[in-house]
DNA sequence: TCTTACTTTATAATCATTATCAATTGATAA
DNA sequence: TTATCAATTGATAATGATTATAAAGTAAGA
């Protein structure tokens, strides 16, 4: 069975790059991570648990060229760092984020939702759309059940 | 006739801060400069041609002031800078953005859009919007040559 | 006037990211 | 296998944006 690394692989070498163990060990690391929204210095930190030789300007090289290679989505959430997100294999569009102002979590939304809107954009701004980032500030579910708990005062 | 600045010093006042000369050359140069999406350093320079002896430490207070304030909106295209947007008086919602991957140009959207997403997002996810950031890449009315080299409406 | 809190300026410090460069690696051909 | 050469890496310096600091200035109120 093709595993998502080989996949991955592939695509490197169809660009004409290679797959090193630095680059392995950093996909390995968004692989194990796909549910969290890391920044390079984190990425640094728990690959240097699986491959300790490697350097700070390795993994910002790595994330850069996967970034390029549409293997990762660049996201920043206003706080100073990007952060690196493992696009969904076969997906249209980079999915949308949800950003807790109470506690800081990051949920994720993978649905489009956007259709009817990029629709309306492209016909009426003649705007020929290739990416998008949609985030929502506001009170997540954790937060908002938390404090339907206690009566407003 | 009470002037956006009088209003703005009065939103200033309610929150217990002064509109210093510095604050209010700052303000002005965001006033006229609406349509734009200046960083802190574009706002300095320009500052500084109407009030020469302005501080840059006093540029990003006075931007961050007004960001609390809700009467301008920071924004990150995701080249390093952060961009800082006066937000329309009575606007519910922070306004949409088009970026051109081509040219670099920034176009924007006032209108809403978002009013059926936003329904389904408070009450599938249980999320209670604050604010929202959406911005498209993709390639802008001037630089499409398939259909007309018209502006949009 | 004196007091006090607020604000500013210049500058240093910090933090993320990028550039540099010598050393290493890996694919390829002799 | 060994030589070759371009790609890649790691350590570190440099850069650039932003924030912190400290001393001086400003303005309102007692
Ligand atoms: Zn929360
Ligand atoms: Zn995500
Ligand atoms: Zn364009
Ligand atoms: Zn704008």
């Amino acid at each position: 069975m093709e595993t998502r690394i080989d996949r991955i692989k592939k695509q490197l070498h169809a660009a004409s790059y290679k797959l090193t163990p630095q680059r392995e060990a950093t996909v390995r690391i968004l692989l194990d991570h796909e549910e969290d929204h890391l920044s390079a210095e984190d990425v640094y930190l728990l690959v240097k648990d699986i491959a300790p030789e490697i350097g700070l300007a390795t993994v910002y090289r790595t994330l850069e060229l996967l970034t390029e290679l549409k293997i990762v989505d660049k996201i920043n959430f206003g706080d100073g760092v990007s952060r690196y997100d493992l696009r969904q294999e076969g997906a249209a569009h980079f999915h949308h984020h949800l950003v807790c102002l109470e506690c800081g979590a990051v949920d994720e939304i993978q649905e489009d939702l956007l259709g009817d809107v990029e629709g309306v954009v492209e016909k009426r701004w003649n705007f020929q759309i290739k990416d998008h980032r949609l985030t929502f500030h506001g009170i997540c579910w954790r937060c908002n059940d938390r404090s339907s708990q206690d009566p407003p005062q």
